[in-house]
DNA sequence: CTCCAGGGAGCCT
DNA sequence: AGGCTCCATGGA
């Protein structure tokens, strides 16, 4: 077991590690010694959160100077790349949009990045986010680790990381609806074969201008336009991709009537015009904080 | 009981 | 291209 810290000194802007890895943008991250997903807020400050990302198991939690790190190898790069924290949030926030509600949303989870989740486990975790409640969808995650991941010593204790796509390619559709993933079980199933067959992959995506992309990715079984966009923000890094949910969708016509061109193409466009370079980054702020409120007036 | 959740596929015009 | 309808599951 290999340790470290990053200083907090050390990362342009502030940094949130619970509310990066709490706001609903990653479902690959978890709390080992808590047995459920914490939400909004609760005490997880100073949690330490686990992942995997290839054969390497890692933890992070944030103290009051630092992102602690703990991992199978010397993780310091990948913990930067994988939390954003190289991410300028100065320069972000000043290039993108300001007005009452984009402000709120910031001020609340000043610190909060976007991660850089791994593509696959990123593809189909948010498969499995078709209308199904976030807290849920860790559920169906852990399952997913525990069933067909591999596993991999830390610490001399057991952890499964998210599967690979030939573990899944090779479940039944009836293996993963045992799962509880329901009529999103053939999705996961059949996309698993895609990337494992070399059909479709991280390659025919990575690097192709943002709309493109987008496009190329709805080839994917399970994967519209919304899914697309979560995977080029929350794995490849297209900070302009803005998912349109029902959370933005109401965002938009509350906030941003203008920008509802009534298709999905054509509202995004808008959007993200209005929001800036950085949609995405504004986006992920909305949700988390238009979520949390949820329940009040 | 009904309604709904970070939507998408299949089928119809 | 754009508009239905159906799809599992469980909590409110």
């Amino acid at each position: 077991m290999e340790r470290g810290a990053i200083p907090l000194d050390s990362v342009p802007g502030a940094v949130d590690v619970q509310a990066t890895l709490e706001s609903g943008q990653t479902y690959l991250w978890w709390r080992p010694d808590g047995d459920t997903y914490q939400t909004d807020g609760l005490s997880g400050g100073d949690a330490w959160y686990r992942t995997v990302v290839g054969d390497d198991v890692l933890e992070v939690r944030q103290s009051e100077t630092a992102v602690e790190w703990r991992a199978t190898t010397d993780a310091a790069p990948l913990v930067r790349e994988l939390l954003g924290l190289d991410d300028d949030l100065h320069e972000i926030r000043r290039a993108t949009h300001t007005d009452d509600l984009t402000s709120a949303a910031w001020d609340a989870y000043d610190g909060l990045r976007i991660v850089r989740d791994p593509f696959f486990g990123c593809l189909v975790s948010f498969i499995c986010s078709a209308q199904m409640r976030v807290e849920r969808i860790f559920g169906m995650q852990e399952r997913l680790r525990r069933e067909y991941g591999t596993p991999i010593d830390f610490d001399g204790e057991t952890v499964h990381g998210f599967p690979e796509p030939d573990a899944l390619a090779a479940a039944t559709e009836q293996d993963l609806r045992d799962l509880k993933l329901g009529y999103r079980a053939p999705y996961v199933q059949r996309t698993a074969e895609m990337v494992a067959s070399g059909e479709l992959t991280e390659a025919d995506i990575r690097g192709r201008a943002y709309e493109l992309a987008r496009e190329e990715l709805t080839g994917f079984v399970g994967v519209g336009d919304k899914v697309a966009d979560c995977v080029l923000l929350f794995s490849l890094g297209y900070l302009e991709a803005v998912p349109l949910d029902t959370w933005m969708q109401t965002a938009i016509e509350d906030h941003y009537p203008d920008c509802d061109q009534g298709n999905y193409a054509d509202t995004s466009r808008a959007f993200r015009e209005q929001l800036g370079p950085y949609a995405g980054y504004t986006q992920t702020y909305l949700f988390h904080f238009l979520r949390a409120g949820r329940n009040e007036a």
